[in-house]
RNA sequence: UGGGCUAUCGCCAAGCGGUAAGGCACAGGACUUUGACUCCUGCAGUCGCUGGUUCAAAUCCAGCUAGCCCAGCCA
């Protein structure tokens, strides 16, 4: 897919500048998640966006888990984090870090900036910290502990750090201003006492450090020059200088912010997700109706999909909510050309060959794509009976129906011209069976021209066909309704699955795990790589194709 | 007058004082061994609003309006 970015985004210009006037020598950039839960597609936006300037400016990219908070960090996320980066950054070359292992410096850094009489020890409860903070229109007022001398803020931070007070007696605070009128400003706490046992560094640690004054000391440990977070971080960049000037760094980071990216109709909190994995409504954090990375990988969407997709949203300052239809565009125009294109029949009726040799089969050669040579050909089998799809037949066609009716006759697909002379209902008025004749002339390939059908439908031989499971994904919510019900809850859509059974063709009985195709007229389909076995065939739908038939 | 940010087509998004790029979606047409794909064509007399500066404003200035974010010892 050949995508034409004519123009740079704010971000860029902004480090092409820095560039010129010589800042920073090379470019460093870093993706900090918290290990707390999974990755989602909005992650894979500041993933491919930080991975991408980096490597559009020669610089690196880190993977930094942001781990100073225990309570909620589980080893089993910093696992899927590390894979869905992999996935998605072909060659990401492990430059993996922790918080965590700076905690020593972070400690020596609180220390300088006691020795600075930039920080004091306080003692006032939590409750009484927010009361001194003041409101958003009134100012706060300062801590009484805010005069310590610095030999006593010295000796308590030390203490603090022995383990001699309770969790939550004492903290950290930047000595700032409490009339700021931007809040984060108001002496901001630094440091708590909690005793929680870390992944990483067990129970070595007592007292932890907070992100807004962690998070400019890790940047500047690992010489981040352009640190990229979210818009909700713009009144905290204050501070983020702040600390990064008081410590005294000789290469300053820089801050950053972007729109976090919404797509329409999709459910990314992670309390929702969480109620759907929980509830059962889903099966797991990576059921292929999220947008979770390993759902969107499992589904069978490909990391260079996602990646095109990004660019095609682009970065902006402004809260935005892209269609979901530019994503399914966007995995569509990355398989189109790679892969296979399939017989598949997802809701069979018999067709039968009445003049076709009872017993006989031909291998028919198919081209594996007809718009790309290079995926080769394959050997169909072709037989007197066949499936063919309901939705191709219909005793009483309406106008521009061109597929199969009385009297008509359609291309099988790769196959002869076959001509509908009858077909047989059942008790229930249902049509179970379609006959026709075929012609031995029209046979494909053969260049036979004397006379043109409107319609091509796909079939699979009934002997030969490998059943198979599909399942059909559609979106989690109700869109018609809306997402969110008044009360808050979800609006679930009842068929967001539907799984049916079809039939293939043989060849897929040796798809690979992860492969996918397309299943003519009926769209993408991956190989599901979780539930399949050899022979036990699952297919997800990535996307369907669109269908410009109307009756 | 708490502070910060944002506002260009249904959805993204360029534009940085010289007369509204592009993509998705949508609509029409051509082509077709699937109605897909491909290819054409159409789709903002106007840039949240109101004033001002200028020969010239989406771009500069002023005032307004709307939306988002902030009062964790979370990130």
């Amino acid at each position: 897919m050949e995508k034409e970015i004519i123009s740079k985004n704010f971000i860029e210009l902004i480090i092409e500048k820095d560039l010129e006037e010589g800042k920073y020598e090379t470019i460093m950039t870093r993706f900090p998640p918290e290990p707390n839960g999974y990755l989602h597609i909005g992650h894979a936006k500041s993933i491919l966006l930080n991975y991408g300037l980096a490597k559009k400016y020669g610089g690196k990219f880190n993977l930094r888990f942001d781990d100073t908070n225990p309570t909620k960090e589980k080893t089993e996320f910093v696992d899927s984090i590390i894979e869905d980066v992999k996935w998605l950054v072909e060659d990401y070359d492990d430059r993996l870090f922790f918080a965590s292992n700076y905690f020593d410096a972070m400690y020596e850094a609180a220390i300088k900036l006691i020795k600075k009489g930039s920080a004091y020890v306080c003692d006032l409860t939590a409750e009484e910290i927010k009361q001194y903070r003041g409101t958003l229109t009134e100012v706060g007022k300062n801590s009484p502990y805010r005069d310590r001398t610095i030999e006593e803020n010295l000796k308590l931070f030390e203490a603090m750090k022995n383990g001699e007070f309770e969790d939550g007696k004492k903290v950290l605070r930047a000595k700032i201003d409490m009339s700021s009128p931007n809040i984060n400003m108001r002496d901001p706490v630094i440091y708590r006492i909690a005793r929680m046992s870390h992944h990483n560094t067990g129970d070595k640690w007592c007292i932890y450090p907070m992100y807004d004054y962690a998070h400019p000391i890790e940047d500047a440990i690992e010489n981040i020059t352009h640190s990229i977070c979210t818009l909700e971080f713009e009144d905290h960049r204050p501070l983020y200088d702040w600390v990064v000037r008081e410590l005294e760094y000789e290469v300053p980071p820089k801050q950053i912010e972007f729109a976090k990216m919404y797509l329409t109709n999709v459910i990314t909190g992670k309390r929702y997700i969480k109620k759907l994995v929980e509830e059962n409504i889903v099966d797991g954090w990576d059921d292929p109706r999220l947008v979770s990375i390993s759902a969107l990988r499992r589904r069978g969407f490909t990391s260079n999909s996602i990646k095109n997709f990004m660019e095609l949203v682009g970065v902006s300052k402004s809260q935005s909510s892209v269609d979901y239809a530019m994503l399914e565009y966007c995995i569509r125009e990355d398989l189109k050309l790679k892969k296979s294109r399939m017989m598949a029949v997802l809701d069979p009726i018999k067709l039968i060959i009445d003049n076709y040799p009872e017993g006989q089969v031909e291998y028919v050669e198919v081209e594996n794509n007809q718009e790309n040579e290079e995926l080769g050909k394959r050997l169909v089998p072709f037989s007197k009976e066949l499936y063919i799809e309901r939705e191709d037949f219909m005793e009483e066609p309406p106008k521009k129906y061109y597929r199969l009716f009385p009297g008509n006759e359609v291309r099988l697909k790769n196959a002869y011209f076959v001509k509908c002379e009858s077909f047989v209902k059942d008790e229930n008025g249902n049509i179970i069976e379609v006959h026709c004749t075929y012609d031995p002339e029209t046979k494909s390939g053969s260049g036979f021209n004397a006379r043109k059908v409107k319609g091509t439908i796909h079939w699979v031989s009934i002997e030969h066909a490998i059943g198979a499971e599909v399942r059909l994904y559609e979106n989690i919510v109700d869109e018609e309704k809306g997402v969110y019900n008044e009360d808050g809850t979800l609006n679930l859509n009842p068929n967001s699955l539907v799984i049916k059974k079809c039939f293939v063709e043989p060849a897929l009985n040796d798809a690979n795990k992860f492969d996918s195709y397309q299943f003519l007229r009926h769209g993408y389909f991956c190989v599901d790589s979780k539930d399949s076995t050899p022979d036990d065939l699952v297919f997800n739908r990535i996307v369907s194709l669109k269908s410009s038939y109307k009756n």
